[in-house]
DNA sequence: GAGACTTGAGTGACAATGTCACTGAAGCCG
DNA sequence: CGGCTTCAGTGACATTGTCACTCAAGTCTC
């Protein structure tokens, strides 16, 4: 049981009737996990839909080879649907979630769930949205991996993860992880950034000196 | 309304009583689409669920520059979410759906789709469990195109399109279409492939010399 | 049957990216 | 200060993608 209404953060359950919400406040978990603590793994494969209350996730997937690339991100408001969509396919897969901040999450078990999606319009149809979103987001990555240059989509990942501020605070195999890639490509890509006058660099810290000219990059897909 | 009683063939919908199957036949429309046709695209997004009733569709996605990737195919008893998903999400994508074969599928407006949703725990289950296993096949794609060699992807990919058969009929174009690549890089391998006698070729067909060899190179992972 | 055309495939040179095996530099901590 | 750990730089080489071709196999037409 929660001690606190959550249910007027989520589009899927704001909208629902005053008892149905009570009911969920009754049955939902919340747990909380530190900035870097892992939410889902391929060993920990809650069998249950999550609702990100407050903070952020990122979903990523490895290789054998121990590459690694970001998937996408759950923002607070959304809901983390691929631990069902793994729970209902049984295969193996390997994307993990890690809390990029520390997180609050509503951890909703199956029962509730099912009844709710069989119950409530609302839930429904934003639990399918969620769907919706995460398959788009995958076939951004697949286009991205399969057809992007490098530099480009660096220069993209660089000013997403900058986000208005000056400096992105990130090495170079973090950002490799961002792109799948190695960071030796970081590396030699960022070098050639700094060569152009575009960014500085130090230690685990990149600064933006031209924005407008790592756009241009990054829009010349 | 459809002159065949298509709902015995789903899995969500051969559970539902017969007054539910009777509407169904009602509201639902049979559309067939010729091998080589597209059953939607960028610029055809139908408002409905599709079920393939018979027959294969390849859905693909393709670059600006040309290339193609080839995401998954959605076989006879299975739907194709991807075009629902695409519809929630106002997002531009360009994934496209062709027919391998001739096809006959059910067309299920948006709103008999969205009350038998509400209505029928088995027909939600298998709604999403079609997400879910669309979500794991990109995420297979994914891990294929930006960690796997293009050796062991090419043999796999042969075996699966063999099946059983001793011969693939696809040019190399085809198969750089199916990989995410360029036929040049195709022809590469596949020459190397045949120097090692592992195949033969002539224009538009590849024959098997020896599939356990293959096999090798496609668990090599 | 002889060209003309279309489509599929081969090739070499080069560019972009990934891998490997290092080296050196920056910060941390006793 | 010296030893550790983490981060970043580098050169050599392998793999993959791109470009600009050529050649070969079918098809069509006359």
């Amino acid at each position: 049981m929660t001690d606190f209404d959550w249910t007027e953060r989520f589009q899927g359950t704001a909208a629902l009737p005053p008892a149905v919400r009570k009911r969920l406040n009754n049955t939902a978990r919340v747990i909380h996990v530190k900035k870097g603590g892992q939410v889902f793994g391929p060993a920990n494969i809650p069998d249950s839909l999550i609702f990100l209350y407050d903070g952020r996730i990122r979903v990523s997937q490895s290789s054998d080879s121990g590459r690694e690339i970001v998937l996408y991100r759950v923002d607070a408001g959304e809901s983390c649907v691929l631990t069902t969509a793994c729970m209902l396919a049984e295969e193996a897969y390997n994307a993990e979630g890690i809390a990029e901040t520390d997180i609050t999450a509503i951890v909703l078990p199956k029962p509730a769930f099912d009844r709710l999606a069989a119950e409530e319009d609302a839930f429904r149809n934003f639990v399918f949205s969620a769907y919706s979103r995460r398959l788009i987001d995958l076939l951004r990555v697949v286009d991205d991996v399969a057809f992007g240059r490098i530099d480009v989509r660096l220069a993209e990942r660089l000013l997403a993860l900058g986000q208005g501020s000056k400096q992105v605070h990130a090495t170079h195999q973090e950002l490799a992880s961002e792109l799948g890639t190695a960071r030796e490509v970081v590396s030699r890509v960022l070098n050639d950034f700094h060569k152009r006058e575009l960014i500085e660099q130090s230690r685990g810290v990149i600064t933006f000196k031209n924005k407008p000219g790592l756009a241009a990059i990054a829009e010349s897909s």
